[in-house]
DNA sequence: CGCTCGCTTGAAAAATATCAAAATCTGTGG
DNA sequence: CCACAGATTTTGATATTTTTCAAGCGAGCG
């Protein structure tokens, strides 16, 4: 994705504004920081690269860090008894690590895909926003589009129908892309199967059949595993609207 | 609940801090605000009530309020295409209002039981916001909690059995209640069934047929419908932790 | 070439949704 | 205090749907 170069000028925290009404046509996603904050940020930030699979931290491991993705897809989940939940994906221009509890991570994130990200620990950032006001306020920002994406996840989560589910986490990929300025045309998954089921509270099995059936029924088509083209509009949002609950 | 009289010195926002290590044996939410910013506060906002199953505001209307709960309990759903979606029960110290999109509120709230709260301009709180960082940071740190409720909410909800997710939610109000400093030894229930089934994304027969099965093999019991009992705490765990998913 | 890993497919069992009717609770007025 | 009307909750029987468990396929790789 991230066309070849990558953009070392300091972190850089995309969100849609909860409060100005979008002006243009199409509402974006803008870079909240300005250039000041993002030099300011640098100066207490590294770069890490992880491969795809490896845990960036565990869940009630000492919160120390946070992170800024730069480039790759984050997950995070949450471990249950024998199984893992997947609670989002987070893509460049996200920040994670922020929401500890007491002092200790609760939730787990592993690399989707090859990452790299902007490393900042906790005590220097904590220092900057006690005094920064203009960074407290894009924090605040950012935090309410995770709160509105979680709230979305649980709209999802609260569907019956698994064909309903995946409509819907389709919907919510293309519109991820749409907000980032990124063509629309096809909808990119770079994480696999298995991730997208524990996002979507289904199993492995129940998943690929969804998938199957909307190819089937000609309401998407998948060249690879990692594209995927909507071909019936209408019945797409059918089935996203479908049934109660 | 609230015993009879109102503290009406001011808005009061109550979180367990993200980042500080809980210090003392049971890890209590706290008072952000300090006397000056609720005094801050207490000028831009007013009291205002609503009775039980009144909508305070609905979504996609301009959002010009945020509320603060002194006393009582609000539902936040989400219109679903013939049912609605519950995403959380707030309480007093709770703050609503803020989550909105583009200047439009995401979510409809509703009182789900007598209500007063403070209501404060949308555009006062801003100014406030860009220039005090000291609430920043409060306001980050309400918002890291809620997005951790959020976070459980969709655990709860990648269960796959409704007995599952209905231990996993009376567990959750009795950690509420805990970390709030009330009695643990009875779970309060303000809000109907209804509520907790659209909370818990089952319908009311499974809801009500889960509940009767915890009540016959004496896992719970229950005097009137808001208030539950846990007899056998080790068979309630596992039913936590059942199965994956 | 044979391996593993990720995904797909198949058949049976379990659980919930659905629809409809009965029972209970709430608040109101006699 | 009791009876009644409306809303809320419980119960019942059936149909769907998904989970489960197991086996089969396919691409990428040593």
């Amino acid at each position: 994705m991230q066309s070849g170069k990558i953009d070392i000028s300091g972190p850089a925290i995309h969100a849609v504004h909860p409060w100005v009404p979008g002006n243009s046509e199409k509402s974006m996603r803008h870079q909240l920081l300005s250039d000041r904050e993002r030099a300011q940020l640098a100066k207490i930030a590294t770069i890490v690269r992880f491969e795809k699979g490896q845990v960036i931290y565990n869940e009630t491991d000492d919160a120390s860090a946070v992170f800024n993705i730069v480039s790759g897809v984050v997950t995070v989940c949450r471990a249950q008894e024998d199984t893992e939940h997947v609670l989002s994906f987070l893509y460049p221009g996200d920040l994670f690590g922020l929401l500890s509890e007491e002092g200790r991570y609760v939730n787990t994130t592993r690399a989707a895909t090859a990452v790299v990200a902007y490393k900042m620990p906790l005590l220097a950032v904590r220092r900057i926003l006690v005094s920064d006001a203009d960074l407290d306020v894009d924090l605040i920002i950012k935090l309410c589009e995770g709160l509105r994406e979680a709230q979305r996840h649980a709209v999802l989560l609260s569907k019956k129908r698994v064909a309903t589910r995946l409509v819907l986490f389709l919907d919510l990929q293309q519109h991820l892309q749409a907000v980032s300025g990124e063509p629309t045309s096809e909808i990119d998954l770079p994480m696999d199967r298995s991730s997208i089921a524990a996002y979507l509270g289904v199993t492995l099995p129940a998943l690929s059949r969804a998938f199957r059936m909307l190819i089937s029924k000609k309401i998407i088509a998948s060249q690879d595993r990692h594209h995927v083209k909507i071909l019936n509009r209408k019945a797409f949002n059918e089935l996203a609207n479908q049934h109660i609950g």
